[in-house]
Parts: structure tokens; C-alpha cells; sequence
RNA sequence: GGGGACGUAGUUAAGUCGGUCUAUAACGCCGGCCUGUCACGCCGGAGGCCGCGAGUUCAAGUCUCGUCGUCCCCGCCA
């Protein structure tokens, strides 16, 4: 026998069902037993819709009602109507009909619930515990479907962009660089491993090799460092490699996409293009390569001002090559309380101290303003147009670690001030990167980004400043978070080998380690370039989550555990027998 | 590896200076009543290893140490 389970969704009952007999089915939201009436909310992944149960339509039907309890999953059968005048909920996008139930059938029950499904705030292990339930909220129902919105569009922009999907593999070759590998047993291969790629880079360049021109992939990606609010052990890049290109062509197709998924979010259009700024400008002026636009506090560096200051500290640091940078909090007048807690703050953060100078009625007041001269303190007045109720902070340090911390420290005072514009979108791209940067562990120059990045202009025999060379690199930053990021690569062997060179790296390193890259580039490897777009990060950003695992279905804890499934877990004895692994952790 | 926060009925929280705490409330749950509710309402009831383990004390939910779990941050990571 046929069962119709539903004519259509909850949600997408419509005025013109009005009259008409619908089956409906769903999940029992609320229920609302008024004794001789009751209401029940029925909800599914559209919405929710009010079904009414009446001894008057059918008292089996109303019988079984009084069964139901929160969750039971039902079917129901009964005329669409327009709600009585006056009992309309325009709260609700259904708000103007209602079911009379004629009959009820009860599919499935539910157990009471280890939470209520609208509370506001549960405990997220319980939370993730129950991940099913979780989901079933329809705040989080809206956050997947629009994920799911976001993969289409994805897909329709580098489709109409003449772009092409691919596959790259899972089990890959451990790689040197970056981040630390998941690696994967090889039971064919005893003592070998796979590892899980950290992202499909060294793939898309051979796909460019390959001649396939555009690429793009949805592509999980795999990092064995530790976690936190913005960062999980996989999670899921948008990755795209382009042929023939500069940076303005990749930061381009970049913007694009961006829009195409902002509208995708919010319904709303976006202006390109972003905002450009180099890293050192980033660095200088808000001490970070992903600085927050959402707020002002640029810092300004007065080291000329103070070079010949009798405050010892200011001195010491000019005289041994370090800088003076400061912030002005404009208009905030800071009680001495205030101003102790910013010392304090700012200590914790790194800094080795913090300098205050408040103007109030038209003098500079601070601890050190005794060893300023008037000359100094009026230039510093002029450089930075103080008024009556302005703070300047000061930190001298040497100049990236004064900017660093002065870069936290300014977060801090945006927090700590409510300055951020909460409701801002801030896209910014962070370009001309450095090529390298010193690795006081490793003791050499390593990449910033990755050995396949491009440097602006010829390297061959540089001799100068190695951390002056900048490179093809840029990063897309959003309200202070890193959303993406990318290069214009390599692609000439003997280009490639002077990298190494810089780099320190051996010849045969570099062949046992992606000599296949290598290969590839001598035979007949086009210019090409690409970027990288972090998935979950853009979807909790344009959601306005203050976690990645809000946007993920299924997300790891901070010990990299899935408190749903138990994973990870020991394995039998047979299993590392198979594949000759023994453990040095004894089992507990 | 390090720093910090939290852990009390099924859930969310309160619990002051260690002492009427026989641990409180709301929601949920159970029973009853209710024909226009929509977080329905009203009456009644059950429900606790105060994360776990030591210690201090006449006395510990409360103080100390350890441990487990979750979260935030540094390191790590692009």
C-alpha cells in the first residue's frame, strides 16, 4: 500500500493551500494542550506551521494529540485554513493559516531531551554531544543550508569563469614546510606513511603543468596543530590556481568570488575593489599582517621626537636601533584606574612597558613628563594634534617587536572602548609580503609562505638584505581575521633553484621532496599563480559567529576529540599487527 | 609545552565571611485542570555522589592540592 508521508514542506505552506487537504509531516517544535484545543507546532529544515487538533474535526486525532510530546515525529492530514481573526502570529512566515488535523499518525517518538532545543545557551559539549539535536535548532538550520547556498555559488562563479573542478588526493607525500602532517599508515608499504595534505598546493601547480589553464576545488584540508576558536584540525579551503596571471588578475577572480558569496549571505552587494595595503605598511600602522579595520588607532611612531629624550628608557632604546610608537585614544577620559590596568595589560601582552601621557585643561600630564623637554613636547602635541581628554600610549622596544605588541595592545583598546563598528564588513588585501623570514629555530631563512612563491624582480646572486626581498604574495584579511591567501608561483627550474638557494635547502632535499614539482617545471611549466580561501572562516565571519564550529557540521574539540562519535580511540592489536606499527604508549 | 576561566537536579543558573543547606529558582519531566494558544495558563509532584580524588577543619558546594572534561589565549599554525 502507498503512504503519502508528505504533500509538501512545513515551511512552504502557502495562502493558495488554503482549502485544500495537505499531509504534512515534521518534527512536534511545541504543543500547546489547551484541554478541549490543541496546538502543535510542526517543524521541518523549511519552517514551522501550526496544526490544530479539535474533538470537533476528529476526536481520534485530538485523542492522539494529548500523547504528543516535544520531537515526536508525526504525520498529520487536514484542511489548510486561514486563521480565526484575530489569533494571526505575524511572528511567523506562516503565521496567517493553520491544519486542522483529521488525522494523526505518530512515525517515530523521542525520548525527553538531554536539552531544550531554544534555550539560549548550552554547554557546547553537550552541544556536540548531541550534534543531531543541536543541528535540528533552526538557528543552526539556517547556518547549513546557507553553507550548502555557499558551495553552489562557489561552483557557479568558477563555472562561468570558465574555471575546472577537480579531485586531488587525500593520501599524499609528507611534505618539509609548514604546518605539522597527519600521516596515514601504509599497510602495503610497512613502515611508510601517507600524509594528508595540508592543502592541494603542489597539486594545482602540476594541474597548471597539466595545461588545464583554471582550477578550482572545494577541498578539505589537514593540520596536526593544535586548535582554537578559529582553527580545526580539518576544515575546508576554496582553492584556486590560475594560468598566465599576475597578482591582479588572481586578487581579481578573488574579489569576485567574494561578492558572489557575500550576496549569497547577506543579500547584500559588496563594493570592489578592496582595499589594498603592503605588509609594512600593515605592520607600521596597526602591527599586524591582518589588521582590523573596523576601528582607527593607527599607531604613529615619534622615535625622531624622542631620539635625545632624558627619559632613560626612550634614549636607550633609539641609541640601540629601536623605535618609539604610539596610539591616541581620542576623547576618552582615562581615570588613573584605567590607565594602571593599559600598564598592566600591555605587560602581559609582551611589552616591557607601557608609557601613558594624558592632556587635560592643556597640559600633557604622565609620570615621565618631567624628563620631556618643551621642545619634545610640543612636537609630539603637533605630531599627533592631541586635545583635552586624549591619551597617548607609548611603547619603545625594538621596531618589530614595538609593533607587534603595540598591535596587541591596540586590539585591546578596541575591545576594552567598544571602538569596533560591530556591523562593518572591513575586506583588506595584504600584499607585498616578504619573501623570507628568519627562523631563529632552524637557524636559516625560511619561507613566509611557501619555497613556490615568486619574488618580485630577478634574485638571481642577491647578495643585500634578504628579508628586503618582497614577494608575489597576498593575503585577503577580513575585520582582522586572515581569510585567504596566495601567490603568484615559480614556474622556471632555474628560478626555482635559486629559491632553494636562499632557502638553504640541497639539490637532492629538494629532489626527494618534490622532485615531481621539479621535473614538471622543466617541461614546459606556464606562469601561473593562485590563492586560497578559508571555507569555514568566511562562513562564520559573514554569519557573525564567534567560532568555526558553529559552521561546521560535525567540529573537533580543543584535544582534537568528536565528542559524537568518540573519535579518536585505540585500535585492536590486529590492526597495528597489519600494519607493523607498535605503539610506545601503553594502554590504559 | 605554558597561562587563564568554568564544572551544583535532565538543562540554564543562584548559593555572601566555611556554619538552619534537610542545597534555591526557572525551563524540562510526571500527574491533574483548561476550546484560540503560539515561550499558552493554572494546581500538585518527583528529581542532587555540588565533575572525580585527596587534604585542612569541630564543620567543606564554599578553602588547598591533584586529576578529568570543556572553553579562551601564548607557543604552534597561513
Amino acid at each position: 500500500m502507498e503512504v503519502t508521508l508528505r504533500d509538501k514542506q512545513c515551511g512552504l505552506v502557502k495562502d493558495e493551500d488554503i482549502g485544500k487537504t495537505l499531509t504534512l509531516s515534521g518534527w512536534v517544535f511545541r504543543r500547546r494542550d489547551h484541554g478541549g484545543l490543541i496546538f502543535a507546532d510542526l517543524r521541518d529544515v523549511t519552517g514551522i506551521v501550526q496544526v490544530v487538533f479539535s474533538p470537533e474535526i476528529s476526536t481520534e486525532a485530538h485523542g492522539k494529540a494529548g500523547d504528543l510530546k516535544q520531537e515526536y515525529v508525526i504525520r498529520v492530514t487536514g484542511k489548510v485554513k486561514k486563521r480565526p481573526e484575530g489569533t494571526e502570529n505575524p511572528g511567523m512566515a506562516t503565521g496567517m493559516l493553520e491544519v486542522l488535523v483529521d488525522s494523526l499518525d505518530v512515525l517515530n517518538t523521542c525520548k525527553p531531551l538531554p536539552f531544550q532545543l531554544d534555550e539560549e545557551e548550552t554547554n557546547e559539549s553537550l552541544r556536540l554531544k548531541y550534534r543531531y539535536l543541536d543541528m535540528r535548532r533552526p538557528e543552526m538550520q539556517k547556518i547549513f543550508t546557507t553553507r550548502s547556498r555557499v558551495y553552489k555559488v562557489t561552483r557557479d562563479y568558477f563555472e562561468s569563469n570558465g574555471f575546472f573542478e577537480f579531485e586531488t588526493p587525500f593520501f599524499t607525500k609528507n611534505t618539509p614546510e609548514g604546518a605539522r602532517d597527519f600521516v596515514v599508515p601504509s599497510r602495503l608499504n610497512p613502515g611508510m606513511f601517507y600524509a594528508l595534505p595540508q592543502s592541494p598546493q603542489l597539486f594545482k601547480q602540476i594541474l597548471m603543468i597539466a595545461g588545464f589553464d583554471k582550477y578550482f576545488q572545494i577541498a578539505r584540508c589537514f593540520r596536526d596543530e593544535d586548535l582554537r576558536a578559529d582553527r580545526q584540525p580539518e576544515f575546508t579551503q576554496i582553492d584556486v590556481e590560475m594560468s598566465f596571471v599576475d597578482v591582479d588578475d588572481v586578487i581579481a577572480v578573488g574579489e569576485g568570488l567574494i561578492k558572489h558569496i557575500y550576496k549569497a549571505v547577506t543579500d547584500e552587494d559588496i563594493q570592489t575593489p578592496f582595499m589594498r595595503m603592503t605588509y609594512e605598511n600593515a605592520m607600521e600602522t596597526y602591527g599586524t599582517d591582518k589588521p582590523d579595520l573596523r576601528f582607527d588607532l593607527p599607531m604613529v611612531e615619534l622615535t625622531d621626537i624622542f631620539k635625545e629624550a632624558g627619559f632613560g628608557v626612550f634614549k636607550k632604546t633609539v641609541e640601540t636601533g629601536g623605535v618609539i610608537k604610539s596610539i591616541v585614544l581620542r576623547n576618552k577620559t582615562l581615570s588613573r584606574k584605567d590607565l594602571d590596568t593599559a600598564v598592566d595589560v600591555a605587560k602581559e601582552l609582551g611589552a616591557g612597558g607601557l608609557i601613558w601621557i594624558r592632556k587635560e585643561k592643556g597640559t600633557l600630564q604622565s609620570p615621565i613628563v618631567k624628563y620631556l623637554s618643551d621642545d619634545e613636547k610640543m612636537a609630539m602635541d603637533k605630531t599627533l594634534g592631541l586635545s583635552d581628554g586624549d591619551v597617548t600610549f607609548i611603547m619603545a622596544d625594538k621596531r618589530d617587536r614595538a609593533n607587534e605588541n603595540m598591535g596587541k595592545f591596540r586590539l585591546y583598546l578596541g575591545k576594552r572602548f567598544e571602538l569596533i563598528r560591530k556591523n562593518e564588513f572591513k575586506f583588506l588585501w595584504v600584499v607585498d609580503f616578504p619573501l623570507l623570514e628568519y627562523s631563529e629555530e632552524e637557524k636559516r631563512y625560511v619561507a613566509r609562505h611557501h619555497p613556490f612563491t615568486s619574488p618580485q624582480g630577478n634574485i638571481k646572486n642577491f647578495s643585500g638584505d634578504y628579508l628586503s626581498i618582497k614577494a608575489k604574495a597576498y593575503d585577503l584579511v577580513l575585520n582582522g581575521v586572515e581569510i585567504g591567501g596566495g601567490s603568484i608561483r615559480i614556474f622556471r627550474m632555474d628560478n626555482q633553484l635559486e629559491m632553494f638557494r636562499l632557502l638553504n635547502i640541497k639539490e637532492e632535499e629538494a629532489n626527494e621532496k618534490f622532485g615531481f614539482l621539479l621535473e614538471a617545471l622543466e617541461m614546459g611549466a606556464p606562469p601561473h599563480g593562485g590563492i586560497a580561501f578559508g571555507f569555514d572562516r568566511i562562513l562564520m565571519m559573514l554569519l557573525k559567529l564567534d567560532s568555526i564550529r558553529d559552521v561546521i557540521p560535525f567540529p573537533k574539540t580543543q584535544k582534537g576529540t568528536c565528542l559524537l562519535t568518540g573519535a579518536p580511540s585505540r585500535i585492536a592489536q590486529k590492526q597495528l599487527n597489519e600494519l607493523k606499527i607498535r605503539t610506545t604508549v601503553e594502554p590504559t
